[in-house]
DNA sequence: CGAGTGGTTGATCGGGCTCAATAGGAGTGG
DNA sequence: CCACTCCTATTGAGCCCGATCAACCACTCG
């Protein structure tokens, strides 16, 4: 038992770097805990006392607001660190971690992360990285929740599971954590009632493959196309026809202004383009 | 001129810590650039070549979409670090950076990150708070997103605006940077036109006061009523009768499971009430 | 086998998007 | 200084996506 959480603590990224010596150190100093899954690891609101690795399992960040509804704002898979807010100087947890599934979560008192960042190559750049990629996701889904539509936004969504928690099946991807129709209504801003009509719809068509609480994504491809381009075009902006080269840190144009705002039809919510002149 | 942005400089907490020498330092191996509103700083998709600090006037990140949405996912108040994805690893910018307002920009290379954070105390820190309040707005603005009305996401965007950038004049506390119903629409997920129509009411009713590119809170009580309540409950449990505690980070009970889920009327969006036994 | 949870599906209704048309500033040029 | 042109804002009419209301079915577990 403990010989294989070492073997898993060093797999994961923030730990990779450690010998042996250190890793059963570090798990020395950790308490493991195997939960089942809907348990809390910790509560929005609550002083940030531990940061938590998730060896195996799945954790979901939830909000709820004060009319009672809940909405879904990360999915953790195991490996990443989480529940880490100490390094970015917060005092209380934002969110609530909640087991997804059957879970084990190595868990260390704050005081350890400074020891641990001093000590262990790449750890804080790792858990850094991880902000970041979790900042980069809810941009995302703020983008997507402004401008596409529910169809779009549950394919997204879908895909974005399957990359991230993904196991291949017969016939397809699964997604790796049980998850209900309300779990995805939660995770798109919508109700239960239309995932539940949609995944229907899809399964008919052959995109996906549902039993209870499983959802195995069949053609991802398709799906993908539903779900819209997810890629922001910002980076790849249209060649320019008059020459002109984007001012951006040079002599600042004066006026640089939005100009172009094209209606550029589409059965989903605002749309206009607009182009820096 | 320069005596004046050492001043200015040295009052961003980044930089509080700094002596008249180092900030003079500081200032020279920066790069000063006063830009008119819509300039833009950097581009999404742009690797991250330097980071910067606004100094006055104001940031908006924004996003574009393939299908033309633009949608604006941050505003930035003067006095703050941005484009500092350096520090969590990342090498392209997510988003694109565009002057709100006439600002004042200084910006240093990136290799300095690392010379500022081992040689000034508390600049890491500082920068990483502010990552993390980002963090925490953009989640804020997911639940926002899923959960409200129209007309509460936009009470809710003009309450955080002033909150961030407010300037207090005669009637109320005016948003601090020329805003359209478009900018407002487009950080809320809905069309110009709603928005529009949203204000006009609301300045019959008294909440506001607008002219072109400006808006004035007269209210912001009662527009806050209108947003709803922004914080989430789940800090603040109500006391459970039964005389149980919660387990969160101790021995976890079996089954451990979201069980009451009461629909609690709400002219919004999914609303259930869910309690963790 | 009854209770509880998750899922499906039909009918209805309304918030807010779309389409469309007009008005008022602000800047530009003759 | 006025005509012209963007750009921003306002407002009406109509319609559709998706929420809401309402049954009903299918597992799973004690």
């Amino acid at each position: 038992m403990r010989l294989l959480d070492i073997a898993e603590l060093g797999r994961t990224p923030p730990f990779v770097h450690l010998d042996q010596r250190q890793l059963l150190e570090t798990l020395d100093l950790s308490e493991v805990r195997r939960l089942r899954g809907g348990a809390v690891v910790f509560d929005e609101g609550q002083p940030i006392r531990r940061f938590h690795l998730l060896l195996s399992g799945s954790i979901r960040f939830v909000r709820l607001t004060a009319d009672g509804s809940q909405i879904i704002v990360l999915h953790i898979p195991a490996g990443q660190l989480f529940g880490i807010g100490t390094a970015l100087g917060q005092i209380t947890h934002q969110v609530t971690a909640i087991t997804a599934d059957d879970s084990v979560v190595l868990s260390w008192p704050n005081p350890l992360w400074l020891t641990f960042s001093g000590a262990y190559l790449g750890f804080a750049a790792e858990a850094l990285r991880t902000f970041g990629n979790r900042a980069d996701e809810m941009s995302d889904r703020l983008v997507e929740l402004s401008t596409k539509l529910v169809e779009q936004r549950i394919a997204c969504a879908l895909l974005r599971m399957i990359g991230q928690s993904g196991r291949t099946v017969a016939g397809g991807v699964e997604i790796g954590f049980p998850i209900t129709r309300q779990n995805v209504a939660d995770m798109t801003g919508t109700t239960l009632h239309t995932v539940s009509r949609l995944l229907s719809d899809w399964e008919k068509r052959g995109l996906v493959q549902s039993r209870r609480c499983r959802i195995v994504v069949t053609d991802a491809a398709r799906l993908s196309v539903m779900g819209g381009s997810t890629a922001s075009i910002g980076a790849k902006e249209p060649e320019r026809r008059d020459g002109y080269r984007k001012p951006c840190f040079d002599a600042v144009p004066i006026r640089a202004r939005v100009v172009m705002r094209t209606p550029v039809t589409s059965r989903g919510y605002p749309s206009q383009a607009r182009v820096a002149t």
